[in-house]
DNA sequence: GTCTATAACGAGATAGAC
DNA sequence: GTCTATCTCGTTATAGAC
């Protein structure tokens, strides 16, 4: 079976990139985690930078199959919300930060695949996130008050926020009252926040 | 008048964290910007992790002043929520984020001292934002569901999260709107967006 | 207050043996 | 597929002259 090596190297990678930052972990941070040398780092991936690309691939597929299950599950709007929001939240719970939200920092220190592969994975978001506020509105579960994609954006964004800003407070409450209610402007009843 | 390379070495060091995260730029890079030697630079500040502690606070002091002026201008609770996020979209503007949400994704690499500074940073936005927003409910402009101090943390961390995610598409107006929607959530006239 | 020079270490990367 | 060895360069930092 291969791949298996390859696969504990994005592992811990990610988790790096995620706690630490693009700029703020070394391939050697990654070789003394798996008791690898550096030199065969490089044999499954021949740069940082490709290193990189591969993850938010992943990332973004992973994502995509968590969205895809949610859409299986079939339910209303806002439960479909709920559920995106508490992939953020278990993202958070393990102590990192979106994949993405930490490279969107460091988006001007990063080769152009990575800048691609970062700018993908929020259009993917944003437009699940569509389709999932335009349900909403049909349902009558929703009720926007202007653009589907602008609310998306403003979903999008505030989670990620909350993400960022929890994270130096260690407090998971943070992030869960920010996300609560921004879901909750969204909802057709006024739920009281 | 003494402190004039320091200030230069210091609007050099902001720029560069804003723009490229704290881990993403050097003693070199300021060095070179300003035609010194980095070995100049270590007389001003001993080192990367003093100047960073001398960053944070002199911008949480100018942030501080903006928010006095604010305050002095006198205006009804809405106004002085759109002058907040006016702060903010003059930083996005000069195609920087926001220096503490950047510190904020660099948290884990930082040392102590920068750590509380930026916590600090927060801690003091949301105060002033708690004070502002009941205001707004004394005076009827503003209507809060849930504690006025969970809608300044959704507000300070939308807006961070909305800095975050627009610097990669280059796009001032992802910006707008997502600041646009967070502060008509709290107005008691309920605004189109 | 700024310089030259250099130390001491870590980064990303490669050659080539096994 | 992993290793040892090495290269080159960047990074933070210091000593000491001017």
């Amino acid at each position: 079976m291969a791949g298996e090596t390859r696969t504990e190297i994005l592992d811990a990678a990610e988790r790096l990139v995620q706690v630490r930052g693009f700029n703020g972990f070394s391939y050697a941070d990654i070789a003394t985690e798996l008791d690898l040398t550096k030199a065969s780092l490089h044999y499954h991936f021949a740069g940082k930078a490709e290193l990189g690309r591969a993850l938010i691939e992943r990332y973004t597929d992973r994502f995509g199959r968590a969205l895809d299950e949610i859409e299986a599950a079939g339910g209303t709007a806002p439960a479909k919300l709920a559920a995106y929001a508490e992939i953020y939240a278990a993202v958070l719970r393990d102590r990192r930060m979106c994949l993405c939200g930490m490279l969107a920092a460091d988006y001007d220190t990063l080769a152009e695949p990575m800048r691609a592969a970062v700018v993908d994975f929020f259009d993917r978001n944003e437009a699940w996130l569509v389709r999932v506020l335009e349900q909403g509105e049909r349902e009558g579960t929703l009720r926007l008050s202007g653009s589907a994609s602008e609310a998306a954006l403003t979903l999008v964004s505030g989670l990620e926020g909350a993400m960022l800003i929890a994270r130096p407070y260690g407090d998971m409450s943070r992030f869960e009252s920010a996300a609560r209610r921004l879901l909750a402007t969204l909802s057709a009843q006024s739920t009281p926040v």
